[in-house]
DNA sequence: CGACCCCCG
DNA sequence: GACGGGGGTCG
């Protein structure tokens, strides 16, 4: 491992009052494994500091305290920390901030604009904003680089745990790497010399101090004292923090962006450690320290409750106190809240969360939006947008390897929002054709269409459309190891060439995905999995570090019990062994991929072309449609008649009456998540 | 599945 | 506030 050890040996010698360390050789494997339920886990959580900002500062070349804020429009959407110590934040005007800092640079972020093949920056786009969208590309694109880089200097997938998420963080579960790290500093604990006893205690590591660098440490627990003995966590949380800040380094060297981060051992603590410090530095919180950090913040703060969960929690407590939350006992947050999010919320206020990190690096969906100010009234103005969405979407599905077939999206969506009303459309992509921007405007267009037809559409004060679905496609170069296994290199390349189309059957080898399994999900306490075998039972053997709840901790939302998980600590174990370069090496595509060619003979959608909007419409809608234009033109007379009217009318004007899905319940009414069994709250 | 909702930065 | 992403439920 290049980085360097942290690690003197002590001058101090420590009474060595326990012979034995808290944790067993269970725990050991368990951190292998990478288990959500092991006490020695240890969860990193990076977050690029003033992200935007900062890639601006990187792509114009400016000094590192050169002030900078990124411009939306009339808005600022990012501000270096150079420009913070002018006391600028997100909420102030541009000439406010210019005021304050006179030599902030307000740069304005890329847009396209109608007919432009792509985004650009341009020196005025925000007194265009009618005619132009923004584009966030530039910053997806050193979002890429940085995560390539990140996962280039961790270890190689077994070992490696990486999840993106978002375009500025990620979270990466570094206990299967720190496992293969610690044997081999430790050798005394490879191999539980009782081969036949996982329970029993480790030996306390060796009597060392620890050297815990630059790092900002937590406070400990009123409990604790330096002066203790560390145990093994303690050496599995330096162990992150070691690898954590040869991670930043390397952006920091490679790629000229500084982040923080949080090094804990779980994902909640974690993300609230990052954001501990800022910017430019590392924050570990150890467990003896759980408490005395958790203590100190409103439990707002904490991923699920910024929200309208958290704001019923403080309705229904009269506080936004972790601490005095704490005095809450479990069965008045089970009454109030409802068991699951009661459960949820009793553990995570006391520092624990047992969601997984979920593998995964690539997007799910891409949208592109904007909002109209004002708003626009027309079909054709829609369709104008939608050109551009479309343009967006397509140079992205580029990017994503769509026209090697690396991936590809399943379904297109429209949403669309009125003044009150959001509607939205969706319709699948015809599969086993290529993709094309035309194929995609088609299928825009007609969902506009749709919108408009059942109901009433303008004023439209927001057009979003999306891609969703992605699925592995045919010359996927990501199979479960990383590589392709080789009959099946072959054969995805010969049903690469031969322009597949499976109508409608069974893809041949249909791509393994890399089992998000329920993904995110908040995991349990305990796994009591059904079929009480020991092939995975969790902590508590010793009262060590046991989750608190008598029963399942379950998410905020709509528990969703991940199964438990897989004991894999076996192929883990071997793998740490060997020096491993069998990741996911980008293979390069398997032949110079040129795009699919349109099939001919493809059975498409009865379309009709009207033209009065240059629509394809499915012809079993061509007598909506053309009740729409009706409509349309009945507003038109409507708005010229008189302008003053329309103005009082948007908001006086009854609801119309709802076709198609009705809204689900009103807003405000104080409900709790659409939650299995979930009660509605007294307060309100 | 399609439509809608919630949470996050 | 604008834009872009994640997750989930319900019928």
């Amino acid at each position: 491992m290049s980085f360097s050890q942290s690690f003197t040996s002590s001058p101090l010698s420590l009474t060595p009052q326990r012979r034995k360390s808290k944790f067993t050789f269970k725990h050991l494997s368990q951190l292998a494994a990478s288990s959500t339920a092991c006490p020695l886990r240890v969860i990193a959580h990076i977050d690029l500091d003033a992200f935007y900002a900062q890639c601006e500062m990187v792509r114009l070349g400016l000094p590192e305290d050169q002030p900078l804020a990124v411009q939306q429009w009339q808005g600022l959407i990012a501000i270096n920390y150079p420009a913070r110590k002018f006391g600028l934040n997100r909420h102030i005007t541009i000439t406010e901030a210019q005021k304050l800092c006179p030599k902030l640079i307000c740069q304005h972020v890329a847009t396209w604009k109608e007919g432009d093949e792509k985004w650009a920056y341009n020196e005025d786009a925000f007194k265009e904003m009618a005619t132009r969208k923004v584009s966030l590309d530039p910053y997806r694109t050193e979002s890429r680089k940085i995560l390539a880089l990140v996962k280039e200097t961790l270890p190689a997938v077994p070992l490696q745990k990486v999840e993106k998420a978002s375009i500025d963080e990620v979270f990466v579960d570094l206990s299967a790497q720190i496992h293969s790290i610690l044997l081999k500093r430790y050798p005394e604990l490879d191999g539980p010399p009782p081969y036949d006893d996982p329970t029993e205690n480790l030996p306390r590591p060796s009597n060392t101090a620890l050297n815990w660098d630059t790092d900002a440490l937590v406070d400990l627990d009123a409990s604790e004292t330096e002066d203790d003995d560390p145990d093994w966590d303690d050496i599995t949380m330096l162990i992150g923090s070691e690898i954590v800040r040869s991670v930043r380094l390397a952006v920091r060297e490679k790629l000229k962006y500084t982040c923080s981060a949080g090094v804990a051992k779980n994902k909640m603590l974690a993300k609230l450690g990052s954001g501990h410090k800022k910017p430019n530095a590392q924050t570990i919180i150890r467990n003896r320290a759980v408490q005395q950090f958790m203590s100190g913040f409103k439990f707002t703060k904490i991923r699920n409750l910024g929200g309208k969960l958290g704001d019923q929690v403080v309705a229904a407590f009269n506080t936004d106190t972790v601490q005095e939350l704490l005095e809450v006992p479990l069965e008045q947050l089970k009454k109030r809240m409802g068991d699951d999010t009661g459960g949820w919320l009793y553990n995570v206020i006391r520092g624990e969360d047992y969601s997984e990190v979920n593998p995964r690096t690539e997007i799910k969906s891409m949208l592109s939006a904007k909002s109209f100010r004002p708003t626009i009234n027309e079909f054709e103005v829609g369709v104008r947008w939608l050109r551009i969405f479309v343009a967006d979407i397509f140079s992205r599905l580029v990017e994503e390897g769509v026209l090697e077939n690396k991936r590809r999206p399943k379904t297109i969506n429209l949403h669309h929002r009125q003044v009150m009303q959001t509607r939205s459309k969706q319709a699948p992509i015809p599969q086993g054709k290529a993709m094309s921007e035309e194929m995609l405007f088609e299928l825009s267009k007609t969902l506009l269409a749709q919108v408009v037809v059942d109901g009433k559409a303008w004023p439209c004060a927001n057009l979003s459309l999306s891609v969703g679905g992605f699925e592995d496609g045919i010359t996927g170069n990501k199979g479960i190891g990383g590589f392709l296994v080789r009959g099946e290199e072959a054969k995805a390349m010969l049903s690469n060439s031969s322009e597949v189309d499976y109508h409608g059957a069974e893809p041949p080898e249909k791509r393994r995905k890399i089992d998000d399994g329920g993904s995110n999900k908040f995991l349990l306490a305990r796994e009591e999995s059904s079929r009480g075998d020991s092939e995975q039972e969790f902590v508590g053997d010793l009262g060590v570090i046991e989750p608190h709840v008598d029963d399942p901790s379950i998410p905020p939302p709509s528990g969703q019990r991940s199964p438990p998980t897989v004991d894999d600590s076996e192929n883990v174990a071997a793998a740490t062994g060997l020096p491993r370069s069998l990741g996911i090496e980008e293979v390069t595509p398997l032949h110079s991929a040129k795009p699919n060619t349109t099939l001919l003979d493809q059975q498409s959608i009865e379309t009709y072309l009207c033209k009065r909007c240059d629509a394809h419409v499915p012809v079993t809608e061509q007598s909506e449609h053309e009740d729409y234009h009706f409509a349309k033109d009945l507003q038109n007379e409507d708005r010229n008649s008189s302008t003053a009217l329309r103005a009082t009318q948007s908001t006086a004007r009854p609801a119309p009456p709802r076709r198609g899905r009705g809204r689900g319940r009103p807003p405000g009414s104080g409900m709790v998540r659409a939650e299995k069994g979930q009660k509605r709250l007294a307060f309100g």
